[in-house]
DNA sequence: TAAGTGATCTCT
DNA sequence: GAGATCACTTAA
């Protein structure tokens, strides 16, 4: 069975959401084909207050993405090298994002864009056949007591947010 | 462990 | 406009 998950999915709390991905597939399409992965990482960046959050000191051109309906795709570039992507979670006005860190053979946020050919082009669509890229469920569940929960990656300058457990990994993937 | 890389943000 | 920072990767 497969399923394309749509915005009421995401439209859900962002810890919430970012645990279910887990084990959905995130599937682009490049040049008429199609890759489907399994999604083994991602990491909640929730509201305001989250200092770990791009979005903690409010509205800017880059992170406007957030604060749109859920369902939306964020894509922004950092150290000079790297595309990161993450899919807006919560209602509109809400800044709220989930971070993709990792799908089956492929660890890391950077390179899981490198491979799927992600980039700025994508930043600001809407999750869907159309746009390219699009989440699938594919009727795999994964059992709870196989996702750990730790505190996220690279920010640690956000004091008490660093510690939060915030991030979801599938267990004996990557 | 540190360097590389460039967009973005926060001051002037 | 300048300077600092950064949700990372790679090579050592």
């Amino acid at each position: 069975m497969k399923k394309i998950l749509l915005s009421s999915f995401f439209n859900r709390k962002t810890l919430l959401v970012a645990e279910e991905l887990i084990g959905k597939f995130l599937v682009r399409r490049v040049r008429g084909k199609e890759k489907a992965l399994m999604i083994c990482e991602t990491e909640a960046y929730d509201g305001f207050k989250d200092k770990a959050s791009h979005a903690h000191r409010g509205k800017t051109t880059r992170n406007e993405i957030m604060f749109r309906e859920a369902g939306h795709i964020y894509v922004y570039f950092t150290y000079g090298m790297h595309y990161m992507l993450n899919i807006v979670t919560g209602n509109k006005d809400y800044p709220a994002a989930v971070l993709l860190r990792a799908v089956e053979g492929v660890s890391g946020p950077g390179r899981l864009t490198k491979k799927l050919r992600i980039d700025k082009k994508l930043n600001g669509k809407f999750l869907g056949r159309k746009t390219g890229l699009w989440i699938e469920d594919r009727g795999v569940t994964i059992q709870k007591k196989l996702i750990r929960r730790t505190p996220r990656i690279g920010i640690r300058y956000a004091e008490e947010w660093a510690k939060k457990p915030y991030r979801f990994v599938m267990k004996g993937k990557n």
